[in-house]
DNA sequence: GTCTATAACTTGATAGAC
DNA sequence: GTCTATCAAGTTATAGAC
């Protein structure tokens, strides 16, 4: 069946250069921003021909929009720690810990998902309304629970987790000022620990979950 | 002497429209990004011909330029108030209140500082690698200090004060974000106040100086 | 000092050969 | 599916009248 064969091809061979197109766009869109990114640019980091990404995706913007989703649902997984977690320092400490992990390891897609949301939204607002929100108060419920339990102090759920994002999330967005602040260089495996440490440190002791 | 009176007069309405320009020009970069944002745009925001533009800041990243720098002298300012404390619940607290303060009342002009550091500082990389780099040391050499006084928890200084700057000016730069979890709505003078107050509990007992 | 008109350039997107 | 050549639109910046 020389057909399927061939469109199974073509399938592998459109996933493998949407991923390529993607990974670039990344870069790029996390270096210059929407506006001062360039197809062009993105099609030099791809090793592809210009054309050849409007053959993928129709519209910059279309390109755009898929890099957010693909950040966005990185960060959803991240929560799965918060809730298999039996209580807040288990919890809270592996949350910490997994968007810590993130933004080292996906630092251009945190700075995408900053500069779209800086820019209110334009792309993803629909997101923010119905996902996030969904998800954001899930979690503040699991938090309200936990101190009404007495296993935390009582604080504001919702500042908490503005907290616990803006703190880890500063690792990726604010990368290059710290690495200036480091004497140039990148943090390196200690100073990661380090990093993470400290921040479950002051938050956990902040929250009431360790002395 | 009509030639000096005519000069004050010019040196007047210069100061006023450089000023009315860097406004809009605050407002513009931080809501398009530096790509974004256009001359033509920032013009109309400031009610003037877009060649006017160019005759007050020559070119589009002479203007930018001239933004960050003013951003940057307000955050300085507000390191007043770490240094005149007797103690870190005194000095670090007010901090805070300085730092969400601004975030506050220049959410444009943070939101342009965090975009150019993300994009890795191509115009203010002399400012972090010098003034910044002095203060943070300096800052960090005090809270060392109380450290070893016995006056707070053993915490890195340096990841204390990223904490700081990264969940302070969160709500400046993801107030969108923030807004749109509070259901559209912007943070009253209430919830403005508990989210300080959110901000400094966690802070202040996460390094040990209130119980 | 101000403003209109335009030059010089870059960009996103597409047509059409292969 | 791929790529070269090119268009149409929009941008920064400036020339030159007032």
């Amino acid at each position: 069946m020389p057909q399927t064969s061939r469109t199974n091809s073509k399938k592998e061979r459109r996933q493998e250069n949407e991923a390529l197109i993607l990974s670039a766009a990344e870069k790029v869109f996390a270096e210059a921003g929407f506006g001062g990114a360039t197809m062009q640019l993105i099609a030099d980091v791809a090793g592809l021909p210009k054309a050849n990404l409007h053959y993928y995706f129709p519209t910059k913007e279309s390109l755009y929009r898929q890099v957010v989703q693909n950040i966005f649902q990185i960060w959803l997984q991240a929560a799965d720690t918060f809730d298999q977690a039996e209580g807040p320092a288990e919890g809270i400490g592996a949350y910490i810990d997994a968007k810590m992990e993130i933004s080292r390891r996906h630092p251009a897609g945190s700075k995408v998902w900053a500069s779209e949301v800086m820019h209110r939204a334009p792309v993803i607002q629909d997101y923010l309304e119905t996902t996030l929100m969904e998800w954001t108060d899930g979690r503040a419920a699991i938090v309200q629970r936990w101190i009404e339990e007495g296993r935390m102090a009582p604080v504001n759920p919702h500042h908490l987790l503005y907290m616990l994002w803006a703190t880890t999330q500063h690792y990726a967005d604010f990368g290059h000022q710290i690495e200036t602040l480091n004497g140039g260089a990148p943090l390196s495996d200690a100073q990661w620990e380090e990093a993470k440490k400290s921040v479950k440190d002051i938050i956990l002791r902040g929250i009431g979950v360790i002395k």
